[in-house]
DNA sequence: TGTCCACGTCT
DNA sequence: AAGACGTGGAC
């Protein structure tokens, strides 16, 4: 369904790229492993911080099979602090996926990719396009943003109509001339022109063309999301100490933070006395995610009187843990006075 | 300072 | 369809 101005459209996205584009982030390659963990980490963080996870965690596991054998606690050690935990947990599944099913590797088609955990349509053709070279439509959040802006398309951006229309489009577009160039181009032009504040059209080389461009309506496209409602939670939350080393316990397997390590946790201020009679109130501290806007109640132990400060935490190390935590371990160290 | 927002998969 | 899922950066 390619027209003359289609194969315009991704000819000038692979000369951009080229010339314009990022070449030396670490993941870049040929190696389907690097370009998969990238992937998921660059669906909640920004390339900056990134890296260091990035090279971290192949430091650490170099191979999909050496992910494979590692033990999950080692594996969401190493991402404490990124968020959406779930993302580590099927990673290190879908890596023993492919040591059971595909001999150590990444399959290099759609139907297999999409079968492992936590790989969906969009990360599938990330890695066939970015890895494997192969011509394979890309829609994320920086597709999406310039797909709507050039076609002015209208509708909330993540509701199925929308999304089967960007979908076509993307379809449309896909070259089978240097496909990893065109996917790597489509993603940057997003990232570093096609922003959603203050986008530099005048250096984008699809302008000339672009609707929304044209008819000086770029703010209005992509159309905003409905914003979803936060609920207010209290947590009642005992910070003790053994050998100046806060006492952790391993969440359970829902909700929040589900197997992850954190402060004991109750259901009210009584249930927490009952624990722990001689408990005093430290703090309540505010921490806001998605969904929830979370009051964390900090009770100490009362006769904590010469604590030395600052509290250890060799032991986080290598225990997966929520920024939650380093954020009440940081209020302690700053606020508690021995 | 608070408020808004991104992001893809799974259920 | 719509909500769960975390964090931090930008305004």
């Amino acid at each position: 369904m390619a027209n003359e101005t289609d194969g315009d459209f991704s000819a000038r996205i692979i000369a951009w790229q080229l010339e314009n584009g990022r070449h030396h982030l670490p993941w870049q390659g040929d190696n389907p492993y690097y370009v998969w963990l990238s992937e998921i980490m660059l669906q909640q963080t920004q390339v900056v911080k990134v890296i260091d996870y990035f090279n971290r965690f192949i430091e650490a596991f170099p191979t999909l099979t050496d992910l494979a054998s590692a033990d999950e606690q080692s594996v969401m050690a190493l991402w404490s602090g990124l968020g959406y935990y779930n993302r580590a947990r099927n990673l290190h599944k879908a890596a023993r996926c492919c040591v059971e099913k595909h001999h150590g590797q990444l399959p290099d088609n759609m139907t297999d990719l999409m079968a492992l955990p936590g790989i969906g349509r969009t990360t599938a053709a990330a890695i066939m396009s970015l890895a494997f070279n192969r011509p394979e439509p890309i829609l994320d959040g920086n597709v999406k943003r310039v797909l709507a802006r050039y076609f002015k398309v209208t509708g909330e951006p993540n509701s199925g109509p929308t999304l089967k229309k960007l979908w076509q489009l993307a379809e449309q577009q896909q070259t089978s001339e240097n496909p990893r160039a065109y996917s790597q181009g489509l993603m940057d032009l997003g990232a570093t022109l096609c922003t959603k504040h203050r986008p530099k059209c005048t250096l984008c080389p699809l302008h000339s063309d672009c609707l929304a461009y044209q008819d000086d309506v770029i703010k209005h496209y992509p159309e905003k999301k409905k914003k979803p409602k936060v609920k207010a939670v209290d947590l009642y939350l005992y910070l003790g100490f053994a050998q100046n080393k806060p006492e952790l316990v391993k969440r359970d397997d829902t909700g929040i933070w589900s197997k992850m390590w954190f402060l004991p946790e109750f259901e009210s201020k009584k249930a927490l006395r009952q624990s722990y009679p001689d408990s005093q109130h430290l703090a309540s501290i505010q921490h806001v995610l998605t969904h929830r806007r979370l009051t964390m109640h900090i009770f100490i132990d009362g006769n904590d009187k010469a604590r030395q400060k600052p509290i250890q935490r060799d032991n986080l190390l290598t225990l997966p843990h929520p920024s939650a935590l380093t954020h009440i371990l940081d209020y302690y160290d700053n606020h508690h006075l021995p």
